[in-house]
DNA sequence: GAGGGGCGGTGAACAGTGTCAACATCGATG
DNA sequence: CATCGATGTTGACACTGTTCACCGCCCCTC
């Protein structure tokens, strides 16, 4: 933003953090060094270091913390999306599919994000662990009777590794310049799999 | 290696690609830097330029074709491995099956060299195509009766994501510290599902 | 065999990176 | 008001990738 006239700046980690988010948003984990924000921002780039100890990586981390947070963010909106019909089963479907579905959608709008995010995670903040949103997808899907008790262990391992590869393969792998229409049509065939096999 | 005492090296572009190689393995893709193989090699940095004109990209590149290389080799491995029977359809699962498991393998074997894979591939050297190995294989699975053929389409992308995801999900990402005996678990799991659900 | 052409090396330089230590400044607290 | 801790600055260091002008060496040709 612009540069500021007072010696402190009042929040520079929060203003670090969202302006290594909108730089990884263009250009993805290369953007994001800490002395060009830092001079983004007018700030020198040791003054970085008061607040993210661990230098670069702190930031990254903090990057993808955010990344993460907006994906389960998407997730949920897609899951309450879902409109409740009379059969829990199809429900727990829908909702599962619907999951994956926002996975790649929002993988594919913010490629940047999501390299950050996968390549910096110290894990386990609760609110930004998508692996836990696909879990409670998959426990609702047994408790809806659509997958057997004895094939839930790993289950959602096997689901996200589909999901999260095919997300990998499509921005920053081979398939990266798949037209969209083959590309929705290879999320598809993906999704079919996954529901199909689980 | 040892510092040379002839004015030119002999070979250097090849030996540059094997000192990347070897500090892939261990290090991954940040451990490959111009300047520290050239002086590793007793040679000026510049001097790589005469052989890779793109400068660092160019030599992640090749390593990545190296590295890629060794995959489909590890795949045909694996698969020529497979004791024929009678029948050809559980032939066809049974290497169908086998390409997934050595492609975990060899991934959890050289974590580093596939992250250079996956991030530098300017794609389609014939013989560094995994994704073809995995057509062949579904080819193979069509013939043998064993998928349809209204099945195939995108069938070989939609495996391939679930078996990349995961491997990435292993080396680089969440799963990476589990345990060997949950981490097989996890593969049979997703391997599974594949199967069950193409 | 003598000479040239060019491939393949050298050294210095530039911009940029992450990182740290010593110093300066501000705001709040005694 | 004085002090002190939090916060920002300056300057430096060791790297990185990259380019440039220069030059040594080998091979090919005359």
């Amino acid at each position: 933003m612009a540069a500021r006239t007072t010696y402190h700046h009042g929040d520079l980690k929060a203003a670090l953090v969202e302006a290594g988010v909108a730089a990884a948003r263009e250009g993805g984990e290369a953007a994001v060094g800490l002395n060009r924000l830092a001079a983004g921002l007018g700030v020198s780039a040791s003054a970085a270091y008061r607040h993210f100890p661990e230098g670069l990586e702190d930031l990254l981390v903090a990057v993808g913390d955010v990344a993460r947070r907006r994906l389960v963010e998407r997730l949920a909106l897609r899951i309450s999306e879902v409109p409740p019909s009379r059969d829990a089963a199809t429900d727990a479907r829908r909702r599962f599919r619907a999951s994956g579905r926002a996975y790649v959608e929002y993988v594919l709008e913010e490629p940047g994000l999501f390299q950050v995010a996968n390549r910096h995670d110290r894990g386990r903040l609760p609110d930004a662990d998508p692996f836990g949103v696909l879990e409670s997808c998959i426990g609702d899907l047994v408790s809806a009777g659509v997958l057997g008790e004895a094939r839930r262990p790993d289950a959602a391992t096997a689901a996200w590794a589909a999901v999260h590869g095919l997300a990998v393969l499509l921005t920053e792998g081979p398939l990266r310049r798949l037209p969209p229409d083959r590309r929705d049509r290879a999320v598809q065939r993906t999704l079919d799999m996954v529901e199909a096999g689980l």
